[in-house]
DNA sequence: CTGAAAGCGCTTACAG
DNA sequence: CTGAAAGCGCTTACAG
């Protein structure tokens, strides 16, 4: 292994020069510079993040906290993910995948192995166990979602009020009136604190208030089966309805094939508009999805930038939301006449 | 931060006994070892992974080279690197994402900064760049996937012949002759290379020929839109196909629908039977599709089990490979009468 | 602008 | 069974 003392030696400066030149942390004259760069050509050096990281006390490491256990990494995620590990490669960081548990336990014992300098943290509940162990062992941190008392956390999230404002105009324009949503299920455990189905159904039910329409909520568990079930319950109960808000990535799968099962035409007979969805799940559909596309590529490189600024004593990155942008495909249309 | 030295203060002890005790490298006698956990509870020791590192030339940490430009990361992907994450985290290693391109360029760069001890090759094509890359710099490496010149490289794999070998046997059982397959798309120069494409279709054909069956081979890009045109093609050219094979996770999605829109019924006129696959794909066709499931985890958990058995000096893992197993489902039955 | 030296928190021969 | 000490490859006051 090539150490910074053989290109210090091969150069004849000291160690301290070298390391001063690589960090641009003190200036070097253009003499020196010049032959220590071709020192460390010659020897072909690259220098060593664990010595770095001992003597820095920064390791250049972030942890993406994702808690696998109770959710599914599925496509949203990945996205999520690679973006964020590109975004971390950029400016010399790595990222660690920690998939542990909601309720932090894990979280601490991981930390305390002094391993990463941050954490981001994914599938953000309302209120968040794992936020109270990042502020106790005084770990910088950035939410990729929001909990609740957000005061002054780094956080960058979906806007969830743009987006389903958008959505229902978009819908409205059209000539909708009767639009139902089909939501998560927050009767589950794990999921009624679950952010992201909280404010969009929250967000539905003040948009349509702001409207004046009639709010109809169904509750659906994150599977084609019960996206199936879900649709099946709502025709039901309000067969008036020509537009379904679907707030459910894999359910909203299950709604169009119920849909079809049911002889319903769409978009003819009935609209289908998926919320928050990314386009290789949409294209999943027969018809292809009309969806509002997560914004997961935008919010992991906002969550590795948020967290990097801290790490850095940069200025902080204001909290982002970002809204889902409307995507065409083929479920949606004006309703019946 | 509580160091060893504090933990050792506190014990009577040298620090070196109490690194002893803690990596169970030299014999302790009960009442020091006592004296020690006593300590290091009353302090909340952790020891630093980092100065660990440095002083052991082991860092414990595994990087997964992922090369996202090339291949979606997927629901399959996802599950091989969480079940890698979680197995890693066991034995205590922490495992990175590194999303690098095939050619190694990258890979090489990354290595040179000493932070990993060894690399996991995902999606692995028959000649890959990555590999000269990780022999020349000595790092030790397992393989998810198979490279074509295996002399004693250490990986695991699906077993693609016993794979295509049981799904045949069912359709053959069932009273199908005329099989056809939806392979990958190999003319595509980012995959031609890819081994599961290649070793799904040369299984095909060795065991069709065993059955003295005709050979039919649709190339497909991996979405359902591709799907949807190879089905279209597939049965324009060969009508008398009363079963699909399908190698390619998302156009199987596509065979799917394509048969409902030409009005034929699944599985009375049709069988799909998809290869390599993980349920929650399978979940999202309407009917649910009969597949054969991609052991992701196992395979994920292998291969880090596969590399860390090099990393601490243990008996070689012989290479895996493991068989998809089929997953009843909707879309396979006998054939038209 | 450059260097000598301490120190990051551990592991590991070596000695006893 | 335990300890003193060197060393892992860097960074960073401090001095000049």
């Amino acid at each position: 292994m090539v150490t910074m003392r053989d290109v210090a030696e091969r150069a004849g400066v000291s160690i301290a020069t070298v390391s001063f030149l690589l960090n641009d942390t003190k200036p070097v004259t253009p003499a020196t510079r010049a032959r220590i760069e071709q020192a460390m050509a010659d020897l072909g050096y690259r220098r060593n993040v664990v010595a770095r990281a001992l003597a820095s006390r920064r390791t250049r490491i972030i942890a993406m906290a994702y808690p696998a256990l109770e959710h599914r990494f599925g496509m949203s995620t990945a996205e999520f993910f690679t973006a964020a590990a590109e975004r971390a490669r950029e400016q010399e960081y790595h990222l660690v995948l920690w998939p542990v548990g909601n309720d932090g336990v894990e979280l601490r014992e991981l930390l305390g192995q002094g391993l990463v300098d941050g954490v981001v943290l994914m599938e953000v509940q309302l209120a968040d166990p794992r936020v109270e162990v990042l502020r106790e062992t005084g770990t910088p941190f950035a939410l990729i979602g929001r909990t609740t008392e957000l005061d002054g956390l780094a956080h960058v999230d979906i806007d969830f009020d743009a987006t389903i404002e958008a959505a229902v105009a978009h819908l409205h324009e059209l000539g909708h009136r009767s639009l139902a949503l089909i939501s998560g299920d927050l009767a589950d455990p794990r999921f009624h604190e679950y952010g992201p189905w909280v404010r969009s159904e929250a967000a539905y039910r003040r948009v349509m208030a702001e409207y004046g329409l009639r709010t109809v909520v169904e509750p659906c568990s994150d599977t084609p089966r019960a996206g199936r079930e879900a649709a099946e319950r709502l025709l039901q109960e309000h067969p008036d309805t020509t537009a379904i808000l679907v707030a459910n990535e894999y359910g909203a799968l299950g709604v169009v094939s119920a849909l079809k099962r049911l002889g319903r035409d769409i978009p003819a007979d009935l609209s289908v508009l998926s919320l928050l969805m990314v386009p290789e799940v949409a294209a999943l559909s027969d018809p292809e999805l009309t969806f509002l596309r997560t914004p997961g590529s935008e919010l992991g490189q906002l969550g590795i930038e948020a967290l990097i600024r801290q790490l850095e004593g940069a200025a902080p990155l204001p909290p982002q939301l970002v809204p889902a942008t409307l995507q065409p495909g083929d479920t949606v249309g004006p309703p019946p006449s």
